[in-house]
DNA sequence: AACCAGGAGAGAG
DNA sequence: CTCTCTCATGGT
């Protein structure tokens, strides 16, 4: 059987379809929100932005540096999260400008958003898979500790060699990379909690090595 | 009331 | 290269 966890899980819990998200760069500036923080509270943070009509780089640049961070306070790290939206916005601005005649490979890309204080592996690899639609993985916390409990790696493995796990678990496509992502999450959010050590009911329980963390 | 949430960066060893 | 600490708010 092939992909077997791919299958499993999107029998389960069924199509995901992320990113939610109006724009790209609302799906971009809300994977730099999410950083370690609640969905919820980027909820509440987005519809602020949208009652400011702040719906492009250009609008969210005209705003001063602690209005900005009044506004994104319930994310928390708001100090450190709004100098990278306000980098990131003016990068994502010379972007569309310049892509409209070159052509970007997805490494560069990568380079050129991983050059942005505040975004990291897995941001960079969010914005390019949800927001750029670029093939690439994006793999977290759950998909580590998955890995772990799977028995794939017996300690937590870095983000080099998680990433290329998961492009291991589905057809190299950016739809299908899409999908495990959200479905790890969206699993390990409901199932496969540190509260529910026995992780049961759940689809990938026989697969599991190990439990706990 | 500690603990965690769809991380990243700086510093120490 | 691998730990450890900090950044910060809001919900169990």
């Amino acid at each position: 059987m092939e992909y077997p966890i791919y299958k499993r899980l999107l029998h389960c819990y069924g199509k995901q379809n992320w990113w939610p998200g109006d724009s790209q760069f609302e799906i971009a500036i809300s994977a730099i929100l999410t950083q370690n923080t609640t969905w919820k509270n980027v909820e509440i943070v987005l519809n602020r932005f949208k009652a400011e009509k702040i719906t492009t780089p250009q609008q969210f640049l005209q705003f001063p540096e602690s209005t900005l961070q009044s506004i994104i306070r319930p994310v928390g790290f708001y100090q450190l999260k709004v100098r990278t939206l306000i980098e990131f916005s003016r990068w994502f601005i010379q972007y569309n400008q310049s892509v409209k005649r070159k052509h970007f490979s997805t490494t560069d890309l990568r380079h050129q958003l991983l050059n942005i204080r505040g975004i990291g592996n897995e941001t960079a690899d969010a914005i390019l898979l949800y927001a750029l639609n670029r093939y690439t993985s994006v793999s977290d916390k759950y998909t580590q500790r998955l890995a772990y409990r799977l028995g794939v790696f017996d300690k937590m493995e870095t983000y080099q060699k998680l990433a290329i796990w998961l492009q291991t678990l589905t057809p190299p496509t950016v739809q299908d990379q899409n999908e495990i992502h959200a479905l790890i999450v969206v699993h390990s959010k409901t199932t496969c909690t540190k509260k529910n050590p026995k992780c049961q009911p759940c689809p990938l329980f026989d697969l599991c090595k190990r439990q706990g963390l």
